[in-house]
DNA sequence: CCTCCCTGTCAGACTTTTGTGACACGGGGT
DNA sequence: ACCCCGTGTCACAAAAGTCTGACAGGGAGG
């Protein structure tokens, strides 16, 4: 999962989901320790179903992975943890990527 | 500006002007080709008040440079290049730039 | 004159994202 | 019983982003 040549599709959606505070820090926080989801919005200060909202994100973008751990006693806790990756942004990059994007886009029509 | 280590809220301006299909595809043809709105407009097929907008986040983003090219009868032509950049993508940078953001954060308080 | 090409900006409609409070559920202690 | 802790979802308001058509201007050429 390193050196992966992102689709178009692909890395709009990694940028999107890193293009906030919140989620850098939720990621930035997850990254340093697998914690459960009231204890991260403790430590980050925010109402919990909106930390849920970017976990959500987070995850869709393959940037987290959450595990549901039940104990024996039948309480549950929702473990929360980064997935590493790595991404080389530049033209490059974004040249390459923005061949193959799906929706709205120049039709591929011959020049005149 | 090309190992640059980038702030929170730069990185998170950076991605977010980035986080788009028509930025990306602007970005593309803009790094291959100088050229000028109006043609650019025809080439991805798209309005030019649009385009206009995504140009504008692009450039604030200091990712594309504008050059208004009057010529000697007066007519003016507005060029636009992609500027390069380099950014590693991953969880150590993210790590890092979330250390220093500003706006709605954990007021760096003292804990246990 | 009229038509074409270029640069800009505007208001308005529209969609997506973000954020909040309230609610549901279960378990453990006291 | 009550209170505290955890997960998860809901409707709703608020804010931000997206996109369109119309408009302003300047210049070139038939």
């Amino acid at each position: 999962m390193s050196g992966t040549p992102p689709t178009g599709d692909e890395l709009v959606s990694l940028l999107a989901a890193l293009a906030s505070p919140h989620r850098l820090r939720i990621l930035a926080a997850v990254a340093r320790q697998r914690t459960y989801v009231s204890e991260l919005a403790r430590q980050l200060q925010m109402n919990r179903p909106l930390l849920y909202m970017h976990l959500q994100k987070l995850e869709a973008a393959g940037l987290v992975t959450g595990e549901l751990v039940t104990a024996p006693d039948g309480s549950s806790v929702k473990y929360v943890q980064a997935v590493p990756f790595a991404v080389a942004l530049d033209l490059e990059t974004i040249a390459l990527a923005a061949r193959n994007l799906t929706g709205p886009g120049p039709g591929a029509e011959q020049e005149k």
